[in-house]
DNA sequence: CAAAAAAGTTGACCTATGGTAATAAACTAC
DNA sequence: GTAGTTTATTACCATAGGTCAACTTTTTTG
């Protein structure tokens, strides 16, 4: 499969594209591999590019003052990925991103987006709904931990993402739910003695 | 003023439009004013609007299985506020909006918002861009949450809303810190002490 | 301005989750 | 497959924040 039927077809399957357009696209985007446990982004570095997992499974984590960790989200398959305030600012990562599951992304910076956005405008519509849909699903997150336990957080965790458990380690659930690992543990055997 | 000018100085005062433009946007919108104590909207409502806080304060909060209110967002002058979730996806409102100091709103309905980028795209990157500051303040807030003490979280609550104490009750901010207002009490009281 | 209602504070006690540490289980690499 | 490392579990105690209830202060209303 070409990069080219690649972009349109994974990326932007609800779409369609004239020519010209199909080139513009292809140009804007690149292909990479990420392996197992490598970090494609590091706190404290610019952040030019935002990524579209095809394969594999990331996180997003932030290290708070004391050392611990926090994830912020997961990207599996079909999700997009990046230090999302850094990217909207050209501004320096506060955020990690590891490779969590052998990984293929497409990757496009900032500039080629204002461009695409300029030449497509289906394509601004398209990430305006994007953003419309994390924003709707992050302030959802605040509601859930503001009002649920961490056994009801956890329950739903392993709803909305039924496959992710085999991928990850258990400290990367606690940290997303804002528990400690030892918690999660004796979260999970309550649940299992039910 | 006239509504024109209001809508044109006041919501859309960096961008600038041709007279065409100018009264498609008006026509748009609508004014209105709202008492101190009423609600804007009620949880179960279908969503059609989204309102543009003029002047005065208002929440969006949602009410727990439990009965408890957790706070989403506070509106202050020259910010937008809905329940977002409903109103992308024109269903029913999961959350209460309440006015907390007499407000003047300007309100546009989702499919008036929809024309609207067609005919004006810049105004489709203007909203884009809300977007993404809106993303990136609700994911430093669910860090924020993870990672902070209920003390550090209002501390930084008061930093980012200098001039909302006044307004609201005790109540409206332990419910946007997600504490009670006992807790909040005791931590002011230690906060004086210091 | 007085009475009533609402909001805020305080205290005693409780509970969910955190911290530390030891142990067990699961991977990883030779 | 064994040794070494990483990850997960368990136990024990500590603590932040919740709950319930009484009391005080502030705001609202007639």
């Amino acid at each position: 499969m070409t990069l080219e039927t690649e972009v349109v077809t994974t990326i932007f399957k609800d779409l369609s594209f004239n020519p010209e357009e199909i080139q513009l696209l292809v140009r804007s985007f690149e292909k990479l591999h990420l392996p197992k446990n490598s970090l494609l982004l590091e706190a404290g570095q610019y952040v030019h590019d935002q990524y579209y997992v095809a394969e594999g499974c990331l996180r997003t984590y932030y290290i708070a003052p004391d050392g611990k960790e926090h994830t912020v989200q997961f990207a599996i398959s079909d999700w997009w990925i990046s230090d999302y305030t850094a990217f909207f600012n050209s501004s320096k990562a506060l955020m990690h991103i590891e490779c969590i599951q052998e990984a293929t992304l497409y990757k496009i910076s900032k500039n080629d987006m204002e461009s695409l956005y300029q030449a497509i405008p289906q394509l601004e519509s398209y990430f305006r709904k994007k953003m419309e849909r994390s924003f709707a699903s992050f302030q959802k997150r605040i509601i859930a931990n503001l009002s649920q336990s961490a056994t009801k957080r956890y329950l739903s965790f392993i709803q909305t993402y039924p496959n992710i458990e085999q991928n990850v380690k258990n400290y990367h659930i606690a940290s997303y739910l804002g528990i400690t690992t030892q918690s999660l543990s004796r979260i999970r055997k309550e649940l299992v003695q039910e």
